[in-house]
DNA sequence: AAGTTATCTGCAATCGTTTTTAGAAATAAA
DNA sequence: TTTATTTCTAAAAACGATTGCAGATAACTT
């Protein structure tokens, strides 16, 4: 009962194996109808495996993220997916933020998958030579390795995002502002940190550095960082959290010491959730579209794999909005957003 | 600068490709510095596809899941990420809910990996004849097909976990309980649907039909389900809702009738969730543990690739527990649990 | 040193396709 | 009917590894 190869069928039908891999490939021949009839008794799969030695095509293409739970890196793969349709297969990899594995995972990779979407974990995570060589297409969201700035990309208006974060903080007249980051070694980190430096600048507020606290994108983290905030002799009154999770566990720590949210401390998080709404108080976040990042994160890994490194670098970015509910004193939610122009900017840089 | 084959490697030392091979394969050859040294000078890296043709492995396993965005299936996900190790890597599919699309990515996966980890959307979805016939190992994860039911699976104890919630509403004092629950043709929606029941009939409590309204696990259904139950003539005290997507569609609606959880509607939820405990009120919950399912999975079906089907299908079942917060009524959270064992049957069934 | 045993090696076949090449059959042109 | 042209076909050579077999070295025995 092993599976029936294509000399099986050709066996069957009386003609040649190359006659049956014609059929297959939709070439016009003579005894079409027979052999359409033995592939069906037979139940004649071709073997991919021997296909893709010969084509030296996998179909397949993999995406790092650093941790699949993340329901920020989980709209991603989605998205890459849904981009991907039935032409290429997925394969997932979580690497839990450790660089070593990255790279482990990379070697394994090459010559497994046509290509790759790659969310690493720093800016400073090892370069793979057959990437730098152009031999294996990769494309990175959300954030770069900074070696390798020159190559495609989709990241998210960082900069902007937390502009917008700060300055509404701002508006709502609030001087002692805090930011937890996210490391500054990763794009994101950074990028935040430095709106968050811009708008206290166009403001003219002077920065406190005891304001500013690096944390590491996780709960924990989050909630160790907003503890440092809450044991500072001056507190902030508010505070814009670099991601996600972060703010999630901010708020744990919000909760826990009894601070009264917005009245004793204003939160902005970055990134939203089905459930931002429903949390006490309702709140005030940076989103931007995940799910787009990871589609456009595809399609242009579709076309590097098909057109090689012909055309440049195509450098994308995903605008950020501002979404507002109360968590940092509004009393009516609205969003302010770029309308429907969610692809920011495409910079083709050679 | 194309790669570099086996026989380039051994042309370089002057031995055959055998012996390369072998030196490859960890047996004891003369020449061993020499391969070492001639394999890092050109960079040769086995090509796999050939591998995987001469061996009839992949060394891949396929996750197939409804939504990698709902994070539960994440989770699954994950512990099936770690428990695979460094022995096989993961080829991801989400479906949509779509039982043609299961099919579909079913048969493109046959001979594509070595075996698969699926999450049925219903109960009825079709079968493949390449699992039924035992050449293609699969374990069901959380949900299974029904004519299937003799395969390897990792439940999720259902029944005792919608018992739990059911009772603990009655405990508070209601006896006007709702169901929001999943689709009955799911192994989730039926198990947690008749463990409501079962809770009911207990405590001798008559069901009322209006109360159980069956959605479809989303969180527009859970939304929509919980509207329906706000416009009864008689509404509920209470409501159970089926899983945590839905759980979030019936807050949203709680919260836009501005009906006050727990005084005018009481509510308890399916999976926990990190942002449950920081919703408004916090939410009481059955909780089970995703990310052992996933790992569990995830080592039966390498047993299974491994042995074959030489030993029974092994049939575990992983606990639920009840995590007490404040959306029932109770003043102050705790946990009841099973203690450690989280693992709480497995049953061997011939 | 010769015989016996244990290791290591190269050759060739194999895995299941696709693709090139050259020849056979069919069709069109003269 | 013969020649020129177009289509199809089969045989064979890849693709890049692994492995059984038989012969060659090396390592022990006595």
């Amino acid at each position: 009962m092993s599976n029936a190869t294509i000399s099986d069928v050709a066996k069957k039908v009386g003609v040649s194996e190359s006659t049956v891999s014609r059929y297959l490939s939709g070439f016009k021949v003579r005894n079409s109808e027979l052999i359409k009839r033995a592939i069906k008794e037979l139940n004649y799969r071709p073997n991919i495996m021997a296909r893709n030695l010969k084509s030296g095509k996998t179909g397949m293409v993999a995406v790092i993220v650093p941790d699949i739970t993340n329901p920020f890196f989980a709209a991603i793969v989605r998205g890459a997916e849904v981009a991907a349709g039935d032409d290429y297969m997925l394969q997932l990899i979580s690497t839990g933020d450790d660089p070593e594995k990255e790279e482990a995972a990379i070697r394994r990779l090459v010559g497994r998958v046509d290509g790759l979407i790659y969310v690493p974990s720093k800016e400073n995570s090892p370069a793979i030579s057959e990437i730098e060589a152009k031999t294996f297409p990769v494309v990175f969201v959300d954030r770069v390795i900074s070696k390798m700035k020159n190559f495609d990309s989709v990241l998210a208006d960082n900069h902007h995002g937390a502009l917008l974060a700060t300055k509404h903080l701002i508006e709502h007249g609030h001087t002692n502002i805090a930011h937890i980051a996210g490391p500054v070694t990763s794009t994101p980190g950074k990028g935040r940190a430095e709106g968050y430096s811009a708008a206290l600048k166009d403001s003219k507020i002077d920065k406190n550095p005891d304001f500013f606290v690096e944390s590491d994108f996780t709960v924990l983290g989050g909630y160790q960082a907003m503890m440092s905030l809450l044991n500072l002799k001056k507190r902030p009154s508010a505070v814009f959290v670099g991601n996600n999770l972060m703010t999630i566990g901010a708020l744990k720590a919000l909760k826990e010491a009894k601070v009264k949210v917005p009245e004793q401390m204003a939160i902005i998080g970055f990134d939203d959730h089905e459930l931002s709404d429903l949390v006490n108080p309702p709140l005030t976040v940076i989103s931007r579209d995940a799910h787009l990042q990871g589609a456009l994160a595809m399609a242009t890994l579709l076309e590097r794999i098909k057109e090689g490194y012909q055309f440049p670098p195509k450098q994308l970015k995903v605008d950020a909005n501002l979404v507002v509910r109360m968590s940092c004193g509004s009393t009516c939610p609205y969003r302010k957003t770029n309308a429907d122009k969610h692809v920011l900017s495409s910079s083709i840089s050679s």
